[in-house]
DNA sequence: GAGTGGTCTAGACCACGGT
DNA sequence: CCGTGGTCTAGACCACTCC
């Protein structure tokens, strides 16, 4: 088996909305079961996939339409990449004092990226800037067993996620965030070229592959006169 | 019929979960089947929702485990409503210094509702408590064409968003937040009972119906100490 | 091999929206 | 009344993890 039969129905699905326009109405669940040969429970595996991700809504006794938000404003939300964004507004984005070493992880940590006993992790340490002025400073947990001989070259050279995606085949599927509002510190507040008890976003970054295994955990503090944290949200009860 | 069974399922498991440590095992999907006497797939409709709100995370192979995301602090962001997160944690909401008037939009307000000219919005501010301590301090533009004759007391018996759903047939399917970390100002903090500077969350949110309408647009000034703004991020480009 | 979650089938009836 | 999505059953086999 290649792929799931649902995902291969999303596949297909994905690609006729694309030619779609807002609120333009799909066939209904039945049609669709007809259409590919599969049971109602994996078009409804599908659909829902596509549901949740904001590419469809359905209407109790209507049918199935497609979302406005995601033609218009494909950018908006989804799985951010600072050097995208940045790019994105016009301005350069840069990284400094990027540092890369092997350690045993807290038990906070371990916990989060289900590891356990003693694995090892990497520990990411970054500083990223736009314009020559500091954003955003971030420390990165990535499981050694999972990324076995990560190099600071290889991270200079492209982007975290690319080099997790070609190097060792690991796609981030989803992340969960947490964000809370945060007083600097004067240590963090140097980092950040801001004063000390300036208010500041700390955002708390677990992420998954497609097998439901946690790859990466990130702690973020932003600057919140420039970083925006922008996300779309869904109503799951309709 | 009450609650769908899977609601059912769901209730019953947040409690069971509620008394669980962090990764904890639960019992196996066959289990479960056999305790609550209905099909694998009830089990495995309550165990999609649990994942997608973040309580639980299964393994292939291995189980399904209490998440360590799932902390005992409600979630302030997304579409769920205040009234009921605190209930989750096992607190009382309650709502201090409700106003509604008639009012005339900024600028910025009437563009994120897409008003023309001087067409008038219900202004609603409050002030959100859990266990009488102040948590959140909001205000809330509501379209006078959409809401015409919105009173007060109507809000007071019930959630915002049942009443625009019951009185005005106005589903909330989407929202865009935006989140910034700022320094409390002394009027604010005071609403807030906090200590003027403290870091807080302030938060944009435009919802809008399924005809991809603006219907609501609030600001929101939360305190940071005790609420965690969550949100899911999906890549959707694999 | 035993146990787990992941996928899939072929039915059924319910609840909602519109004709 | 019909067509829609929502819920539900009772099976089956596959893919993964651990022993």
């Amino acid at each position: 088996m290649q792929k799931p039969l649902y995902r291969q129905v999303i596949s297909d699905l994905e690609m006729r909305i694309s030619k779609l326009k807002a609120n333009d109405k799909l066939p209904s669940e039945r049609k669709l079961l007809m259409q590919y040969g599969v049971s109602r429970n994996t078009i409804r595996l599908a659909l829902q996939d596509l549901e949740q991700r904001g590419l469809i809504y359905r209407l109790h006794g209507k049918g199935t339409f497609v979302s406005s938000m995601y033609l218009d404003q494909p950018n908006i939300g989804g799985m951010y990449s600072f050097s995208e964004e940045i790019k994105r507004a016009g301005q350069k984005a840069t990284t400094k004092n990027q540092s890369l070493e092997l350690v045993t992880p807290s038990e906070q940590i371990a916990k989060q990226l289900n590891l356990v006993s003693d694995e090892q992790t990497y520990k990411l340490v970054r500083i990223r800037l736009a314009n020559d002025e500091p954003q955003i400073f971030s420390t990165t947990y990535l499981p050694k067993k999972l990324f076995p001989d990560l190099k600071l070259s290889d991270l200079q050279a492209d982007t975290l996620y690319s080099v997790l995606k070609s190097k060792y085949s690991q796609l981030s599927v989803m992340a969960f965030e947490d964000v809370q509002a945060v007083n600097l510190s004067a240590t963090e507040s140097k980092f950040l070229a801001e004063k000390a008890g300036a208010a500041s976003l700390k955002i708390y970054r677990k992420t998954i592959n497609d097998k439901n295994v946690p790859i990466e955990f990130t702690i973020s503090l932003a600057r919140s006169d420039k970083f925006i944290y922008r996300s779309k949200q869904y109503n799951h009860f309709l």
